[in-house]
DNA sequence: TAGACAGAGTGAACATCATTCACAGTTCGG
DNA sequence: CCGAACTGTGAATGATGTTCACTCTGTCTA
C-alpha cells in the first residue's frame, strides 16, 4: 500500500504538488483560478502531461475537494480531543469554533466544500445519496457528542412531532458502538448541525455583513445560548417593557 | 423615467433579453454556463455587440443576481400578504416556506445569490457593509414581522448576555415606523434568519442527502418546533428512557 | 430640414483555457 | 534484457472574454 518503487513515490510527489498549487490558485482567486496551464506554467511542465494525473480538470477539483474535507475533519476532530473528555457540550463546542475558524481562515476552500454543488465535481451524475458523502466526515462528530450526550441522559432536546420517517435509516451506523440512536436525538443534532451551517457559511459568504458588525461576538452568543438550550437552561424573556 | 424613445425601448428589451438568455444558460448549465458567446449565438448577435449593454461578463452576472434578488423578494413578500395579517408568525411562516420553494425551484439561482462570491461579482473590491445588500432585501421582510410581534408583546425570545455592540446600529431604519428596536428582538430574528439560511441552503445545495431522506417533513418539523418556540411553549424532553 | 453626434452592430484579432493525439524517453518486471 | 507500462513533449482543435477600427442608423439640435 505504502508507495515503495521510485516511480510510485515520485508519482505520489507529483500528486500532491499539483493539488498543492491548484489549491494556491484556488485561494489566490477563487475556484474559477485554477487551471492546468496555470498549475503546469509554475511546475515546468507541459500542460497535457498534468493528464498523467488527473483525468480532467474537473477530476482533479474532485480530488482537492476531498483532500479538503479530510483536513476539516481533522482540525475539527483534534480540537474535539482537546476538550474535556467528560464534557460532550463543550466537546460540541469546540468543534463549532474550530469548525468556524478553519473556515474563516480558509474562504475560498470552505466554499469549494460547502458551497453550490461545482458543475462537473459533484454533479447529478454522482450518486445522490451517497453514505460516505464528505459532508458526513465532519457532520458524524458533532452526532458522536450527541450520542454520548443521550446516553448519559443529560441531552433534553425539544419534543417533535413525526419524527419518523424522513431521517436516513442506518445513520446510527456511524456512531461509536452502533448507539441505537433515538430519532429524537438525531433530530437535535441535526437541528443544531444546520444552524451552525447558517451561521457559519452565512458569515463565510458575506451574507451578513448587513446586519451584524462584530461576527464573532454573534457567533459566540450563539453558541452560549446553544449550551443553555442543551443544558435545558433557556430562560425566556417576554415581550416589550 | 419610463423609455420614450424607440432606442430606448429597443434597449431595454435588449437587455431584458440578454438576461434572459443567462439565466437560462445558468439554469441549464451553472454559472460557468453563462458565456458572451453563447448569448450572441442565440441571439443572433456578435459577441461584442453585447458590449454595447453590459461592460463585461461579470457585470452582466451582477444585474442578473441582482434581478433574482428582485424577484425572490417579491415571491416572499407576495407570500407573506397572503397570510393572515393579523398573525405574525404565520405571516413568517408562509415566507419561509416561499423562500425554500422558490430555492428548490430555481437552485442554480439559489446558488450564484446565496452562494459563495463570486469572483468578479461580488468580489472584496466592492464595498463590504453596503446597507443595501441584496440579502438585505428577503431579509428585511423577516424582521420586520420580528418587529410586529414584539411590539405586540407576544415575542418570547430567550434571554443572551452582551447583546450590545456586535449589531448594525441603523438596522431599524429598514422597519416600519422606525420602531427602534431592542437589541434582543434583532438578535431573535438573526438566530431565526440563520437557521433558515442554514436549513434551506444544505438542502439545496446538496450537503444533507447522506442524513435526511426527506426534506421537506424535516422542514416542516424545524418550522413546528420554530413557531412553538416563538410562541413560549417549548416542551423539553430529558435523556434517555 | 441638414448635418453632427451618439448609439448599435460588425468582423478581425489576441490572449486565455481544456482536451486530444502521435510521438519519444524512462523505468519496471518477468 | 527486452517488452510493456509509465511519463513527458509539442502541435493541434475549439472553446472562451475582451479590444479595436469600422460602418450604419436613429436622434437631436442649429
Amino acid at each position: 500500500m505504502v508507495p515503495t518503487t521510485w516511480r510510485e513515490r515520485r508519482r505520489a510527489e507529483a500528486v500532491a504538488e499539483i493539488k498543492d498549487v491548484a489549491r494556491r490558485l484556488l485561494v489566490a482567486g477563487g475556484p474559477s483560478a485554477i487551471s492546468l496551464r496555470a498549475i503546469s506554467r509554475e511546475m515546468g511542465m507541459t500542460t497535457s502531461a498534468l493528464y498523467r494525473y488527473f483525468a480532467s480538470l474537473d477530476a482533479l477539483v474532485a480530488a482537492l475537494r476531498g483532500e479538503l474535507f479530510e483536513e476539516l475533519g481533522r482540525v475539527t476532530q483534534s480540537a474535539r480531543d482537546e476538550a474535556p473528555t467528560d464534557d460532550p457540550i463543550l466537546r460540541v463546542l469546540a468543534m463549532a469554533r474550530a469548525f468556524r475558524q478553519w473556515g474563516l481562515e480558509h474562504r475560498q476552500e470552505f466554499g469549494l466544500m460547502l458551497g453550490p454543488p461545482v458543475a462537473g465535481v459533484a454533479g447529478p451524475d454522482q450518486e445522490p445519496s451517497a453514505p460516505d458523502d464528505a459532508v458526513a466526515c465532519v457532520g458524524v462528530a458533532f452526532l458522536g457528542e450527541f450520542a454520548e450526550l443521550w446516553r448519559r441522559g443529560t441531552l433534553v432536546i425539544p419534543a417533535v412531532d413525526p419524527i419518523e420517517g424522513y431521517l436516513v435509516p442506518s445513520l446510527d451506523m456511524y456512531v461509536a458502538e452502533r448507539a441505537d440512536l433515538e430519532p429524537l436525538v438525531v433530530f437535535a443534532f441535526l437541528s443544531a448541525w444546520t444552524k451552525l451551517y447558517g451561521i457559519i457559511a452565512m458569515e463565510i459568504f458575506g451574507h451578513m455583513t448587513w446586519a451584524v458588525t462584530d461576527t464573532e461576538e454573534f457567533f459566540e452568543a450563539e453558541l452560549a445560548e446553544f449550551a443553555r438550550q442543551l443544558a435545558g437552561e433557556t430562560n425566556n424573556v417576554p415581550g416589550p417593557g
